[in-house]
DNA sequence: CCTTGCCATAAGGATTCATTATGCCGGCCT
DNA sequence: AGGCCGGCATAATGAATCCTTATGGCAAGG
């Protein structure tokens, strides 16, 4: 039966029509003007017709060499996208819990689009109380949480410091004695550093509006009901209080990656936490 | 820089996980197993992952092993296609000047069949006057012309002869003295052998109908105008003439096929040539 | 426990491949 | 018109590859 079209000499084809000599695909190839002179030859006795025309200023291809090349070309193509691709895609299941104020951020659109680059992997990600995350994460539902240290439900694998500001709106006075703030009222760790922030600057202050949403914090701030403590890329740019002298500097939150114990060596939890960790 | 992906080894492993071992596929490949062994190890080793799954049962695809096989069928589907179609098609023009009378046979409909396997020929059938035809093959127009023998443009490469029938209408009677004759109105090489027929036969004749088109000509026999000598494809069953002793028995005309010298080694032209004579 | 079937490795011989050396040819420049 | 240059082809040779045979290990089944 017919041989095989080996792609060494399919690429020692393609470079020759390119080069438009053999001479000169050979130095390309890194080989010899003989060893490529014989490679051609010998791809014409398994097609059976002459690839070449060969004259003293060169070669070019026949109409059967033209009509070879496009599928040489393909071959070649296919050859190194299955070299690069093969082995390399990821695949299984990840669920990913993030701290609500990190939902609302870009991460999940980076979460997405790693979601994209290998369609045999799901992500889920997941944005719930404490406690319902913590009972996921225990029974293997989530693989990685990012939260803020205090409320991650296992020991973080590194963490990361985000700046908090003051979020008000136009026209509350933040000077007022007591200062309303506006709370989330799940238990949210830098609740109890933001409020220790605001004893130590010797602020009174009172629990204008709780909620346990980012959205009806957001909307009691938008409102004037009180000064809440935020990440600034939750906020639009009116919504940062200005006015540094009036309200205590607020620590930085520290958020902290917890990742299942059973997830040790599995490649797309690994590539989920590199997403996360140059995002965060 | 990365290895190729060796048309072989593709073969080797697309075997060994339609085989289920490598072992059975060697045999279907007509190798020995250490050797196949070693070509699937050699592809893993360029690949970078494993492939298969090996145990005493026989080998099974890994994931990459999976990721990798629709590649490598690709890959080698393309490569036998190139083997099979490179070099093979045929392109450029023919012009094809055929008979009336063959122009309203199947020999189109074959000649359209012909250019749907070629796809870069055009193939162009043409049917006109004699005179016409002839200038039109002296201007390299047409490069075959398929007429009765005397009246090709150029000599014949080979020729065929066709019997010819009397065609008549119901009712017509064929007896008639003198013979109502319908009659291509054109320069008709048969129309003097038909007529010479009729006198070898003692019958008188008298022009009934002339027309320069089959068209015109079977019109005029279906209305009974008299009776025309024909190839029988070209009629209805009923019109041809059943009453075998009351009409001179026609003599056969010979068709020839002139094909234009400066054709020589024209592939494309070697194919309609080949498709005409074996039509006709 | 023995047999069978399968895969892997080692060793060796045959084949292939790419090199170097060299020749031939056509085009260009002097 | 002759010489030079660039290009392709062939011959010879040595190195590398490849496929074989021989053999071993392992697991499953009888």
């Amino acid at each position: 039966m017919a041989r095989d079209l080996e792609t060494a000499l399919l690429r020692s084809f393609v470079a020759a029509v390119r080069e438009g000599s053999i001479s000169r695909a050979a130095t390309a190839l890194g080989q010899t003007q003989p060893g490529l002179s014989q490679q051609l030859r010998k791809l014409e006795s398994i097609v059976g017709r002459p690839l070449l025309h060969r004259s003293s200023s060169g070669v070019s291809p026949t109409r059967a060499g033209e009509e070879l090349l496009p599928y040489a070309e393909r071959i070649l193509s296919l050859s190194a996208q299955a070299l690069a691709e093969t082995g390399r895609a990821l695949t299984g299941h990840c669920g990913v819990g993030l701290l609500e104020d990190l939902a609302a951020s870009h991460l999940p659109q980076a979460l997405a689009d790693l979601a994209r680059l290998h369609p045999g992997a799901t992500l889920e990600v997941l944005s719930c109380s404490n406690a319902a995350m913590r009972e996921a994460y225990d029974a293997g539902r989530v693989q990685l949480v990012l939260d803020a240290v205090p409320d991650i439900p296992g020991p973080p694998r590194w963490t990361v410091r985000a700046p908090l500001v003051w979020a008000t709106a136009q026209g509350v006075d933040v000077a007022a004695d007591p200062l309303p703030v506006v709370l989330f009222s799940n238990p949210c760790s830098w609740r109890t550093s933001v409020l220790d922030a605001l004893e130590r600057a010797d602020r009174r202050w009172q629990v204008a509006f709780e909620s346990n949403s980012l959205v009806g914090v957001l909307a009691a701030v938008r409102a004037g009901l009180g000064v809440a403590a935020l990440m600034p890329a939750n906020l639009e740019p009116v919504m940062i209080c200005r006015d540094t002298a009036a309200l205590p500097v607020l620590p930085d939150v520290e958020f902290g990656l917890a990742r299942h114990p059973r997830t040790e060596g599995d490649p797309l939890i690994d590539a989920v936490e590199t997403v996360l960790r140059r995002l965060v």
